[in-house]
DNA sequence: AGAGTGCACGCGGTTACATCA
DNA sequence: ATTGATGTAACCGCGTGCACT
């Protein structure tokens, strides 16, 4: 994104990223910019809440700023919940990192419904009738009450008790949509015996609770990560994939409209300081042709009169000048 | 060593469905 | 009860990296 700022003769484009334009730069601080999009992956970061968090925040270590810019670091979505909060140690560069519910020795109940990937089989996608969906989120509750309960630091103890206090008041929800779901439509969402019939699992809250998790801790997969969580939540890899390519997707789309939206306040505020320097640059030629003796000097040194003390702004230098001209102009001058 | 091939994976885009106001 | 908007699970096609030949 450019625009062009030209003074005098010489218009000289002018580009956020040129940081040899240290007046322009200065303003721009003064301004409060910041340009710079970070590098997409390295945004991943985000959260259901949508809050947007500047990356000071952020626990991983912001990108070195530019030797000769001491603006502030790019803004970047923190949309993961409670992500600088607690984030267990650097993993070890293994292919094979540990899930943060397995790395505390948590003994999570085998899930109850027998998982269809060992037998290759397509689980019950929309499959779960009522008492399916009920036993498996029945067991959903007490895997996730044993791992919560006991495991979780203390922030996201607080928070997960708190999520295990609405679960059952959810749960019951949770049935009621399960229950509907199967009995609407005669099994919309269930395999046909082709597998044609595309499903749609309306992932449960514990689910996706625990998916995200997991994505906060790290935003891919490698394929023993999936095995493990498809396994934990009785779903598909393939689901589970989805599921974090989907996320992945949001986090990065999410980041966009930021972005976008800080761009369009950047362009908004310097159109408006490209307006305000042009019609300084008017009033400065105005003022050239009715006062070429001042303009011998320098456009810089025209900020301030130190004898009368007026102050030669943009609204200012011009009338100022073509009113009541300072009587002492050779004082004025710097070297 | 370099080219060709197959595979796995991620991403962008899209579709289809579920949910809600 | 209906409908449009929204969110998202699932799919598709493509590009890329890697291992193997």
């Amino acid at each position: 994104m450019e625009l062009a700022l030209s003074l005098g003769d010489t218009p000289k484009p002018f580009s956020l990223l040129d940081h040899h334009t240290r007046s322009t730069q200065q303003k721009m601080q003064d301004l409060g910019f910041c340009m710079g999009l970070g590098n997409p992956k390295n945004m991943m970061r985000e959260k259901p809440d949508e809050k947007i968090i500047t990356s000071s925040t952020d626990q991983s270590p912001p990108p070195p700023p530019p030797p000769s810019s001491p603006s502030p670091p790019p803004l970047q979505l923190d949309l993961l919940p409670f992500t600088p909060v607690l984030r267990s140690p650097p993993q070890p560069s293994s292919t094979h990192r540990s899930f943060p519910w397995l790395s505390r020795n948590s003994v999570v109940e085998p899930l109850t419904v027998v998982s269809d990937q060992e037998t290759g089989e397509e689980p019950a996608a929309g499959k779960s009738s009522p008492n399916n969906s009920n036993s498996g989120t029945s067991s959903f509750q007490m895997d996730f009450s044993s791992i919560f309960k006991s495991e979780r630091s203390s922030f996201h103890s607080r928070k997960r008790d708190l999520e295990l206090a609405t679960m059952n008041l959810e749960l019951i929800d949770v049935k009621e949509r399960d229950q509907r779901a199967c009995s609407r439509g005669g099994g919309m969402s269930d395999e046909d015996e082709n597998g044609l019939t595309r499903k749609k699992l309306r992932l449960t809250k514990e689910q996706s609770a625990f998916l995200e998790d997991s994505f906060k801790e790290h935003s891919t997969l490698n394929p023993k990560q999936k095995q493990a969580l498809a396994k934990q939540l009785n779903l598909r890899p393939r689901q589970v994939e989805v599921w974090f390519q989907n996320r992945r997707a949001r986090t990065k789309l999410k980041q966009t409209e930021v972005d976008c939206e800080y761009l369009k306040r950047c362009c908004e505020t310097l159109t408006e300081e490209n307006r305000r320097l042009q019609k300084e640059l008017q009033e400065l030629r105005a003022l050239k042709t009715s006062q070429p003796f001042y303009m011998q000097m320098p456009a810089t040194t025209l900020t301030m009169c130190p004898s009368c003390e007026r102050v030669a702004t943009s609204t200012t230098a011009a009338a100022a000048a073509a009113t009541t001209p300072c009587q002492q102009p050779p004082t004025h001058r710097q070297p």
